[in-house]
DNA sequence: GGCTGTTACAAAAGCGCTTTGGACGGGACC
DNA sequence: GGTCCCGTCCAAAGCGCTTTTGTAACAGCC
């Protein structure tokens, strides 16, 4: 059923059909209820590519995800984020594109749907350091907005992000304020803008404290359990083994815990760790108090508000760029405890 | 730069150029030439909404998840069976649409998605038993293919599924090899298709050797880290532990390894295990030999295939239906030895 | 009665492609 | 010379919508 043979059906023309069920005014509303209810019983949709043509808008929000290697590590925020993303999609009558491309490919391919008309906006995911996509975005003319941000542009540009450096001071403090001194860091990959962001937060709050930082206590990678484990062992240890860990997710906090019991130590006791915690639905931590202390904040309601955030920039391109900074909640598990002396 | 801009520039008519970019042979090689290296030249892609409206082909696949509710678990083998679907699509000139939308709207989704001509093609994932969606996307006349079975249905239809069955039955098999006798399940969800073909592995095998199957030794949830540490503390605190898990993911896998370990245990001596292993890059093992046995499948290759099972399908319609079963490696890692006697 | 305004509908153009159905000129063939 | 075919190219229709631009009918007003 298209709208030819709707219109047909009713003994309407094709404009009238199409304006009463978009609602416009020039359209009695008789008219309009008996448009609606043949549109309902014959169960008519517009065709989406016909009235993308027509209207010059796809409605389809595009999101990228670069492809490094063909075993490259899929970012395991990404779930969760995609699903709250299309949460707010879905009730805004958008759809999701998801586009996995070469990272050599990336540029052409953001120019590409542009050129192609195959999408109105975009979601820019883990911004690295000095990210050049920003800047090429702007070139292209398509609205986006970024997840995170990328240090070194002092463009204007759209993001949400957390705020990773206060949340990793707080819990440098907190953990500080509980007696420790020694503190190892297991940070993600610090080319990613936010690792980076975490490691000052947690460098400024020790200086802050008059700690000196040692080199020794810090490692980044990419964040899997067993880089948690590696860290964690390595880093105990050494001569003068740290009393607690900042740990940057709670995947690479399973293998942190994990390195702290086979050294035959008591996380919360002996040995203290705050991890950040996205929140992934799959990680989750059901108990009543949870098993570890964590800066939280909720990957799926970024993937939510970012994509509002597109939404309204593609309906209005002109308005001045929107930021949002969430703050992350510190929550007291139990993975915390006094510093042993 | 459109067709018309295109084809004015070069003194052509859009027919001309529109063939000739698309490989007719009515076109002399020096036209095509020519008409190649003016649209190479102004960085010419043809309009996807336009060309979809004129060949009725959407050139999309779409990809439903359906929410359960607000907090629901996102799937975690999500990511990485979506980049590996993904890399399929790239390479074949294929996008891929996300949908995100609530299980009671599953069926009005696909439905909608066909009438307003948005895919050519679906992939259904996570089958149930029964799982109505089958019968439901025959009727729709959409062509697509299952990742997984759904027992209970005797239509023909087109799946890739890894053979849970066996793989289960074979690890059994393989515990019972090293004279384990009282074996845990820590299964997912059994409304799951999977998860209930590999129970079905897990007691052929035992059945086979005489080996009563003790419903103590049975659990099923949602496979967090969490779940996966309480089941195992649980049958391990029983009057006859079990000296054997077979374990249904990594993520539970790294809970029951801890269970084992708070236990005064040690994984690989005095308790082994096997798991099933997507090969989810985010908890990817890089060690020489595996910390765990398991029967390996990659759920990024299942991805890759089944968007490849769609795109035929796609082509050719009318082709028998094809069914794929993976067989998943059985890789020995240091977390089974021979039952302690 | 003539003018203006308003209401309710419709014809037709247009979005940017693909595809159908020629058209034209130049051999090849008889 | 006429016919047929082949190689190249093009005009125009069509995909299914939206939107612009009417238009007819009727009411209100002087």
């Amino acid at each position: 059923m298209n709208l030819k043979q709707l219109s047909e059906l009713l003994g309407l023309s094709q404009t009238t059909v199409s304006r009463a069920l978009n609602g416009y005014t020039d359209v009695s509303e008789a008219t309009r209820a008996r448009v609606r209810a043949a549109a309902e019983a014959h169960d008519y949709r517009p065709n989406t590519r016909a009235r993308a043509l027509a209207t010059g808008r796809s409605r389809v929000i595009g999101h990228v995800i670069p492809k490094i290697s063909s075993h490259a590590m899929v970012n395991p925020i990404f779930a969760d984020f995609i699903a709250g993303a299309g949460e707010t999609y879905s009730s805004a009558g958008y759809e999701m594109l998801i586009s996995v491309v070469d990272l050599a490919q990336e540029e052409k391919a953001y120019l590409s749907m542009k050129r192609r008309g195959l999408v109105d906006g975009l979601i820019v995911s883990a911004p690295r350091m000095n990210d050049p996509r920003i800047a090429l975005l702007d070139g292209i003319g398509l609205p986006y907005a970024v997840h995170g941000r990328a240090t070194g542009t002092d463009r204007q540009y759209s993001w949400l992000d957390v705020n990773n450096r206060r949340a990793f001071a707080r819990a440098t403090d907190f953990l500080m304020d509980l007696g420790h001194r020694r503190i190892g860091l297991v940070n993600g990959l610090e080319t990613m803008d936010f690792a980076h962001r975490r490691r000052q937060g947690y460098e400024e709050a020790l200086r802050a404290r008059g700690i000196v930082i040692d080199p020794n206590l810090m490692r980044q990678d990419e964040m899997t359990e067993g880089y948690g484990w590696r860290a964690a062992r390595d880093m105990l240890a050494q001569p003068d083994p740290p009393t607690a860990f900042l740990v940057s997710s709670v995947i690479c906090m399973l293998g942190v815990r994990r390195a702290i019991e086979e050294a035959g130590l008591v996380l919360g006791r002996d040995v203290s760790a705050v991890t950040h915690d996205d929140q992934l639905s799959y990680l989750r931590d059901d108990g009543a108090v949870p098993a570890f202390t964590a800066t939280r904040s909720s990957v799926r309601e970024a993937g939510q508000r970012l994509a509002r955030m597109v939404i309204d920039r593609i309906d209005n391109p002109e308005a001045p760029h929107v930021q949002e900074l969430l703050e992350a909640e510190l929550i007291i598990g139990r993975s915390t405890g006094p510093a042993p002396r």
